[in-house]
DNA sequence: TACAGTATTGGTCATAGTGACAAGAACCAA
DNA sequence: TTGGTTCTTGTCACTATGACCAATACTGTA
């Protein structure tokens, strides 16, 4: 135990969640932003957040938070992904957060449910390419938030988790190349899917095809293998692994 | 904002970092654990761990206090994986804690940079198998570093983190089999780390045999691809994946 | 020295998985 | 009806993987 430090006098920290929330909107992974009242950052956008509670544990915080500034229940995930504590991240005190990841698939309620003048999605682009500056560290925890929503599809196949009850294996593809910036074959992506059965279940019913045409596609919807080992894997290019 | 909750008056935390320090011993997964000197759980195993102090990142706290307590500088790996902030974690106060893997190679020197009484390297699966008993909620933090070095061991290859500077092909396939718990083929193994080259490079040296004889093999190091995309990849046997 | 034992290394073979691509099916719009 | 679009089905080549065998290079013992 070093000198001049007595751990008796522990000292105090603010604890607060932060919820990361992602959807697939157009096309584009979207995040939830809403902009700030009061100071500091104020006027900027931000991650929704907010103080926890000596009563609750950290998931239940996250839960509390999210229902509060989406009015939605329950994220089709919901799951904590790190830990912010460096000193000057709150100019106005110590604060350590938490954040979390949400996946949210009916976009149309999240918005009402909020104010649309302090609430917005945004494509994730616009935050990681700095267009859009955010508050506090909280480009840092969208960074974050991202890289593990990457290896997440991979290892534990949350891909349904964006798209509705029902899908096509259109949206259910899209989800995968925009979280991942890639593109599949049509044909060797439904393969996959199908591989490992399970993942999803036909429904019998087809979706209409869009102002377009194109042949209508089969809807399915998501199947009991919600564990361990995606149906999807990242593979590196022959020139990426030299 | 919810009545009768001022977040003005926002409730006070402490804010700890615990740690969970791997190394491959004997063949097999351990963990370094301490034993608790005061109240409360005095006298039970748990994690090294210790108070976050206000003017340093978590990441400095977790490295500050693996030094202090293995008198290891860096560990060959150092990763946050969880926090965990349940009301009723520790019985004197309200402690949020967040958690640490660390994956050592000099098994050595950890163990003699500690007093060897209250400090110990004990099998994993002892302790998942609640063979020993770990203070607070030590046991879930324990899991949950196994289940994230189980994915990290897939997703980033961290397996040279566990094994010397040179090391035969023995003992890294040995990491693999100690943390999934399969077994691979000596040759298929092999070629797996192989395919994907830059992952080791060989010494040109050889290691001695043990003294049940056998082949001397060939040594290796690390190679530079320590990113994204292990060599070698969990696959679900055939009756999982139905 | 000869021999058995052991672990590493190198190879073959069959099979499953993947990328590339072609062709058919079902719809829209003109 | 014709052309355009999208989804679905199928084929072919190639790569990755699991199972297995044999050669190699040591240790220890008779």
């Amino acid at each position: 135990m070093p000198a001049g430090y007595d751990p008796s006098q522990f000292p105090a920290f603010a604890v607060t969640v932060d919820i990361v929330i992602l959807t697939m909107s157009e096309g584009l992974l979207q995040v939830l932003l809403v902009r700030r009242g009061g100071a500091p950052y104020a006027g900027m956008w931000a991650i929704p957040g907010g103080f926890k509670r000596p009563a609750e544990t950290l998931d239940e915080a996250a839960k509390r938070e999210l229902s509060e500034e989406t009015s939605v229940d329950a994220a089709s995930l919901l799951t904590q992904f790190g830990a912010y504590g460096d000193p000057e991240r709150d100019p106005r005190m110590n604060v350590v957060t938490v954040a979390y990841l949400a996946v949210l698939r009916d976009v149309g309620a999240v918005v009402a449910g909020t104010d649309a003048a302090e609430a917005a999605l945004v494509p994730v682009s616009d935050v990681l390419d700095e267009k859009i500056e955010l508050a506090f560290d909280h480009l840092r925890i969208v960074r974050d938030a991202i890289e593990r929503v990457r290896i997440e599809l991979e290892v534990s196949g949350i891909a349904t988790a964006f798209v509705g009850t029902t899908f096509t294996m259109a949206e259910l593809r899209s989800v995968y190349e925009a979280i991942w910036g890639v593109e599949f074959d049509a044909a060797n992506f439904r393969r996959s899917i199908f591989a490992t059965d399970g993942w999803v279940v036909p429904t019998g019913r087809r979706a209409r095809p869009g102002s377009a045409g194109g042949r209508p596609a089969e809807l399915y919807k998501a199947g009991w293998a919600w564990c361990h080992g995606g149906p999807i894997h990242r593979t590196q290019r022959p020139e990426e692994r030299k």
